[in-house]
DNA sequence: ACACTCAAAATTGTATACAAGATAGCATGC
DNA sequence: GCATGCTATCTTGTATACAATTTTGAGTGT
């Protein structure tokens, strides 16, 4: 069941692991136990420790000694400090993207953002191509970060990003605000690509706070709701 | 020889290993052995596999597939690429700090900076001594992001630290420039006491900056010793 | 003296066996 | 009916055996 065999069991492990919680397979809350894992992939539980270990490190599943691992859940909390950093980070990458882009990349984010339009434009469209655009708009940050030369800091990026992607899979997806989303992120890459450093930095901030903002509205309404359900019963 | 017989052996490893590369007893560039440390700790090679999975996702180590561990060797770009993040996350920790920080925090933070003025005061101190006073003045930064009250920002700061922190030990220690960064950090202080959080972050941004400076600076001058050298033979 | 080949040693990657601790369920006593 | 304690089971923690791969070094041929 290992996607892909790459050099080692352990790193297959660890991306298949990846994907699966990244995308919302392994709902956040989730109990995963390592003889589950290593049966479902085929492998011995020694890949399975090496690849939960690393992603306890990055923060995608918490674990106590001898009582296992869970995916980790986000509360608002988090998602406030995790928006608080990346406005920061994201707003550099940017500042730095646009400082620095080459004709190549500059292309790189424009195909992107075309590739947006295309599955924004299908009319009826799946839930399967709802999830490629928000996709896709998540990576064009990942590009950015990539471009901006910075290479410890397109990690961490890399890093927060995986972090809250499955929030955005499973929450995000119906929110319609995303296709203000798709507007921000078009003027971020035309900054960019006109070469304009304070204006694309400036630009980027206002996005992951729009974004930190609708976010949170839709996780507290959710939590007031469920508290509302926990009153009413 | 672990340290503290703590819950698991993985994390005593963990920590042990960690310790001796981040105050450089391991120094940048040796080659580490599973064996070698498994036979120095009387542990098995399972538990010390998993601590240098951690210490590689750390970034402390480097390891390729089937060719060992080494610990990593930061060149002068990453070394400008770490301080450009911190100079970000720095600046905006120590904001929030000035913001939120209790009478305990600020005491907290004051109690440092006695403590250096006293390690500095000593005459003809001891290496040891050397050593406390930067160890304090870098846990100043630690202080001040946990008391920003992001946690996510508090472990990401400290992660950087301690990458960059037995480069610290190795060669900023005998740099006279330190005294600089003893009166930037109680300037730092005072704005925090005093509030000021627009203060307290410039001041901090300025700090990282003049930090980066220096020791851009020395390792530039070595780099070039060392190709003189390399030159001459 | 140099280069190439092959084998042996060292080192990591994986599997499995066993130990220790935690959880859950059942039985027992009140 | 409820609480308490025990046991059975499940899960992780550690050690060790074995496989696979890389590196190193000796030896041979030119």
């Amino acid at each position: 069941m290992a996607k892909e065999t790459k050099n080692t069991l352990r790193d297959s492990v660890y991306s298949s692991l990846k994907a699966m919680i990244v995308t919302g397979q392994i709902p956040p809350g989730s109990r995963v136990t390592e003889s589950d894992i290593a049966a479902k992939l085929n492998v011995s539980r020694t890949p399975v420790r090496e690849a939960f270990n690393r992603l306890e490190r990055d923060g995608l599943v918490t674990g106590r000694p001898r009582q296992g691992y869970v995916v980790t859940e986000f509360d608002i909390s988090m998602f406030r400090e995790a928006f608080e950093i990346r406005e920061l980070l994201d707003g550099h990458a940017t500042e730095l993207a646009a400082a620095v882009a080459t004709e190549q990349d500059k292309a790189r984010l424009r195909a992107i953002l075309t590739e947006c339009e295309r599955l924004a434009a299908i009319p009826d469209r799946t839930t399967r191509e709802k999830f490629q655009e928000l996709e896709a708009g998540i990576d064009l940050h990942r590009v950015i970060a990539q471009i901006s030369g910075n290479v410890m800091l397109h990690g961490m990026l890399c890093g927060i990003l995986d972090k809250c992607q499955h929030y955005v899979w499973t929450e995000l997806l119906w929110l319609d605000e995303w296709k203000i989303a798709r507007d921000e992120h078009a003027e971020i890459v035309d900054a960019i690509c006109a070469g304009d450093a304070s204006r694309a930095g400036t630009l980027a901030r206002a996005h992951v706070r729009g974004s930190r903002d609708n976010v949170l509205r839709l996780l507290q309404a959710k939590s007031d709701y469920q508290s509302f359900l926990a009153k009413a019963s």
